[in-house]
DNA sequence: TAACTCAAAAACGTCGACATTATTGCTTCC
DNA sequence: GGAAGCAATAATGTCGACGTTTTTGAGTTA
């Protein structure tokens, strides 16, 4: 057994209560590669609080590695805005504020506006296809928040994701799908903080149903004006609720 | 004079040959911050060619310092597209492609429509006059553009990227303008690199100057549709100039 | 009590060294 | 002559150590 997955093991048992890492890295990713993932979910699930400063002592302990991936996964954590950096004072997770939320969210309903737009200009049969699939698996696991444990709605809403990235793969465009990935990753960091305050009530999820139905109508339509419209309500929906609620 | 500032002056010096580096660095920044402007710098202007292998030993001597900032610098580049990366292999420069140039220009001119559109929208008298101001600068620097040397183009192209920058800061959006950065710098690149093969005419610069008049009348008559045509063209013109030629 | 000083402790950023992995080049064998 | 094996070389990724800076906190003074 090499170091590397040795150390893998290691993490996973080690891993303090709070958060079960994904054990889902392949042995070829340096160490670098694998705290990033570790401690890009630490942030957006509040492990690590806003604004909370990372010591690297705890970081060492935590994800059982030396300064140099950590400083290198934090480097990138950086450039996507989820920490910040003071020379000679370390690294401190990137505060949340209302102005920030309100900027993410609608710049977010712009994007995914020109994602679908571009779908609807581009998109074949796969797309198509790849929506409806989708779409039933999310129906299918509509089951899940019956019980509502984070756990249920974690994959409930990993499922959800991958309904929506496969309308918006349909653009083509990896240059607008990777600045659409970064920006539901910081979104979803106001999503899970406001998660850990407020459990969820099944009402909105079956609103939800209604406008995911809708929206595959006006796709399959190719009724780009419409799709455009129910994406971005869609998208600010769950914004509208989180931003009168304290975080 | 501490390590820092004495080093900087070392890069100052032994800045071999093809670039010259923007001393503009303030010593509060550290190794990691200071490299990866250069290292960006040298890619985006084709110092490093695309698809080269950057290994360790020459950056650390190009940069005078060790690994561990030029880790850091290279982990921020990998972020941005830049460089990517391959375990136990190191880094190399991102490769070019004409599939990637056409991706970034359009979606480029997606991104530039919504800042304007949103700019028309929110954008107050301040940011009125902010735009004529660098129009005013553009225009006076014209000049620059006779005698046709590196120097003097790259000033022009700074002058006129401000002058876009002035339009596009009126949407008052940090995030949109973050990617907007982001896109701007890798679409750079590709105009570099052609800006090495081809010399460039000054009737293309002519045509600019007709269009930036009419983007700003469409501006400040608040002609949304207008000027999110034209400011897409006058992205896209560029593109369709470089996409023919050979890289 | 509050502000200030300053020494001790903690934390940061960087380098050099080392183990591991990839690459090169030479030799051997078909 | 060319493929295959293998040793030598080179390059990568990580850690521990070190100098520097920041923070802490006890003691002093007003």
């Amino acid at each position: 057994m090499d170091r590397i997955s040795g150390r893998r093991t290691e993490w996973n048992m080690t891993a303090h209560a709070n958060t079960p890492h994904t054990p889902n890295t392949h042995s070829s990713d340096n160490y670098a590669t694998q705290v990033l993932s570790q401690l890009k979910q630490d942030i957006l699930t509040g492990y690590f609080s806003p604004g909370e400063k990372l010591r690297m002592v705890r970081l060492k302990e935590r994800y059982q590695v030396g300064v140099s991936p950590l400083r290198e996964a934090l480097s990138q954590l950086l450039v996507e805005q989820l920490v910040i950096v003071e020379n000679q004072r370390g690294f401190t997770v990137h505060p949340i504020s209302a102005e920030e939320m309100a900027d993410i969210y609608h710049t977010r309903a712009q994007i995914e506006g020109l994602c679908v737009g571009q779908a609807i200009e581009r998109g074949d049969d796969a797309w198509e296809a790849s929506i409806l699939a989708a779409a039933h698996r999310l129906k299918k696991s509509a089951e899940l928040l019956d019980e509502n444990s984070p756990e249920n709605i974690q994959r409930w809403e990993a499922l959800h994701q991958e309904f929506h990235t496969a309308i918006a793969a349909g653009c083509a465009s990896p240059t607008l799908l990777h600045v659409r990935r970064s920006l539901y990753e910081k979104a979803s960091r106001y999503r899970n903080l406001w998660l850990k305050r407020n459990m969820l009530n099944r009402t909105v999820f079956h609103a939800n149903q209604q406008q995911h139905q809708d929206l595959i109508d006006a796709l399959l339509a190719r009724d780009s004006e419409s799709a455009v419209q129910l994406i971005q309500e869609h998208l600010l929906g769950p914004y509208r609720a989180l931003k009168d609620t304290q975080l």
